[in-house]
DNA sequence: GTTAAATAGTTTGATATCAAACTAAAAGGA
DNA sequence: TCCTTTTAGTTTGATATCAAACTATTTAAC
């Protein structure tokens, strides 16, 4: 997302090609959503990586939230999958589709409401508990690397006050 | 993207489904990934519905990108364009079908280059810029709503040294 | 000058995402 | 108890996104 930033790129590529991207030079806060999202987006790319080194390159981010939500959380309903991960009901359908397909989670009926399905994990899944950490270290690591822990606090403390 | 949040949502639904979600309290530095996430989404979903307001609604966030830069830097390469924006070429493909199917934009030869084409916006595309400017204007007033200035340039500082 | 390699953009195929509509079941109201 | 409304999850259709392969053109190498 770009169209928040005022003040675009103003380094134009040169017939040489060696225009310089200054990543690291801070931008000004209306830039903020654009520098957010590429950050996020990077992130993302690393995690797919992990997967793939693991042969896990079937699922993607949203896969491993609904795993790990299941890894700490226990069997639970569709609906609350759907909370906890921030996506669409139809998405989970799709997502859990993709999981039972390679044996990671299994359906069970709920007893008590038979409209339900409850989620849970397989001995197959439960096996990914330990990788799913460590990616979860590594992008951490990767993200946080460099900015000393109070200066981490101070941008959740800003981070969490932005009402958005 | 929430596996990244090693403290979970600690605050189960009791039978009486009075579950607090404590959004504005901090987060710890292991949840930047989700809470970040949710913050962008919320971005995003304000966008829709101010382009939805103005009868824009066939566009998404990334058509938004596209023109802004149309917009702000002037008709141009859809390579450059690729790179503005952070979308693969075929994604830019899509996106200026879409924008010149609509009539904001129109694909020009490109003389110096035969395989290139030169992407610029229309009269009509013109007509957008001061509801662009509008929106982005919004956004970044509802994103950063109560937080002081200084306080935007330090979360903007840190982010920037975040090297990811 | 000719051929090989690289590039610009398009096409194809796959995927995650959501909105709307659907079915089946539960809850609410009279 | 019966009917209406709401809900859980699925299905359908549409869309943005990317990777890979493609065509046409440019650049590089010999």
């Amino acid at each position: 997302m770009i169209w928040l930033l005022f003040l675009l790129d103003s380094i134009d590529i040169s017939l040489t090609s060696n225009y310089i991207t200054e990543m690291n030079k801070p931008r000004p806060p209306d830039a903020v959503i654009s520098v957010m999202s590429k950050k996020l987006r990077s992130v993302y790319a690393l995690i797919r990586s992990e997967l793939e080194v693991r042969g896990l390159q079937a699922l993607d981010i949203s896969h491993g939230d609904l795993m790990f939500v299941l890894i700490h959380s226990g069997p639970q309903a569709m609906k609350e999958l759907s909370r906890r991960i921030d996506r669409d009901k139809s998405t989970v359908t799709s997502l859990v589709d993709k999981l039972e397909g390679l044996g990671f989670v299994k359906r069970s009926d709920d007893p008590a409401d038979r409209r339900a399905s409850i989620i849970g994990l397989t001995q197959k899944g439960e096996e990914l508990k330990h990788e799913f950490n460590k990616i979860s270290r590594i992008a951490l690591e990767r993200f946080w690397h460099g900015i000393p822990q109070h200066e981490r606090i101070t941008f959740m403390e800003i981070l969490s006050r932005i009402s958005i």
